[in-house]
RNA sequence: GUGGAUAUAGCUUAGUUGGUUAAAGCGCCAGUUUGUGGCACUGGAGACCGUCGGUUCGAAUCCGACUUUCCACC
């Protein structure tokens, strides 16, 4: 259940309760794809790193170790001693990013696995099993992400498809959640807006999915590699028609000034690789901007990462120890600098919500957007 | 000591019958990464080709000497 607690301008600060506990909103969601976090993160560094929400992945845990195992282990919570709410994305996005040979019927896809090629199907009913067997707090509908850029007519008709899509994905985990055996009877369903750059057939889509009364909303397809500025024009376009009851989550978004901007224009949670992603590959998020640890200027550099970060990495380790750490190539470096990035994140999402509680948003909007994305 | 081989970028090597700005991998220096195939991708800098001399219009490439390293034999 969400609840709108403040609002100012359009920017939404909320609490969602769930039968695996509270988030405070706006919120960002770690990803552990796999129930573990890229960079060698447990469910315990996650508390440690502020963490509310942890997204997991359909698509994966299907493949392996299979969503049955994880059922039997009782359900993916249980499973990596993660007490707190877990999201799962439901495949259909990395049907479209990693798997080949796809081929998409009204049924659903059939694909081919990116683990050892065999060839699978998924349809909003197989997605919803599968999230059923994980336990998660929120599944996600099983949607299409279309490549951008999108032929109009393809995207009309795949919004059209998802819509239908999503009636089955809500029949179907109706009936799980009342089978009696499913590991979380509780579970939640959110709907994913599609419709490309377009924004009539975003419009359309939108209407059309806000009347299913479903337990949260989510815009898709978005940061595929349109400009930013058109990703903001979607969701300015589609929030007046995304019920304020619920809350809105904007998929796989984005940089520390794509939140700050959408969180402006009334998105409540968030998800993104990129602090996990960028932290293994020795790029750090800090109150400055993002630092490359990789840089030989940092081989002597007795600072932390960010000189006004808390966290154990900065209160602990100088940028020259994390810059040798990844020259040698030791694995330490990238659990540290991810712990960091997440750290950033959840912390800038606090900070948000700070600001929001204080009625100071727009203040707050004016004074960071863009600032931490910048490179240094 | 004798015979043979070797010497090209920081490292390991490629360079066809001598022919414009000598190539690659690693390393180095940067950049990219947005619902995650965990070490990826894209650029850049860097060698007067062991030294000296010779042949030739032209030599990393052919010849000689010296030096380096390695192998075999005595």
């Amino acid at each position: 259940m969400y609840e709108l607690i403040k609002q100012e301008n359009a920017a939404r600060r909320g609490v969602f309760t769930t039968v695996h506990g509270t988030v405070q909103t706006p919120a960002f969601m770690n990803v552990a794809t796999a129930g573990a976090i890229k960079g060698a993160l447990d469910a315990g560094d996650l508390r440690a790193a502020r963490c509310q929400v942890m997204l997991s992945n359909t698509y994966h845990l299907h493949l392996r170790p299979g969503d049955e195992t994880v059922r039997a282990m009782g359900g993916i919570r249980t499973f990596a001693k993660w007490d707190g709410p877990v999201l799962t994305d439901s495949g259909g996005f990395q049907v479209f990013s990693l798997a080949k040979l796809r081929n998409i019927r009204e049924e659903g896809v059939t694909f081919a696995s990116h683990i050892d090629g065999r060839r699978i199907f998924m349809g909003p009913e197989e997605s919803m099993r599968i999230q059923s067997n994980l336990g998660s707090t929120v599944a996600m509908a099983f949607d299409e992400c279309v490549e951008n850029p999108a032929e109009y007519a393809y995207a009309k008709e795949s919004a059209a498809r998802t819509a239908r899509w999503l009636e089955r994905c809500k029949a179907e985990m109706r009936r799980l959640n009342g089978s009696g055996d499913a590991v979380n009877p509780d579970q939640l369903l959110f709907g994913i807006n599609q419709g490309a750059t377009f924004q009539d057939i975003r419009i359309d889509h939108m209407q059309r999915i806000a009347e299913m009364d479903l337990d949260g909303y989510a815009i898709g397809g978005l940061a595929v590699g349109e400009p930013t500025e058109v990703m903001y024009e979607i969701i300015e376009a589609v929030e007046p028609h995304m019920p304020k009851t619920k809350i809105r989550y904007l998929m796989g978004v984005g940089t520390p000034g794509n939140i700050i901007e959408a969180v402006y224009r009334g998105v409540d949670l968030f998800d993104c690789v990129m602090p996990s992603r960028n932290a293994r590959h020795g790029h750090v998020f800090t109150e400055e901007g993002v630092r490359n640890l990789m840089n030989a200027k940092y081989a002597l550099d007795d600072a932390p990462i960010d000189p006004t970060c808390d966290c154990p990495v900065c209160r602990t380790h100088s940028r020259a120890y994390l810059h040798h750490l990844f020259k040698a190539g030791e694995m330490l470096a990238m659990r540290l600098a991810v712990f960091h990035n997440l750290y950033f994140y959840n912390r800038l999402l606090e900070r948000i919500r700070e600001a929001l509680d204080a009625g100071t948003y727009e203040a707050f909007y004016r004074e960071n957007r863009g600032k931490f994305d910048v490179r240094i």
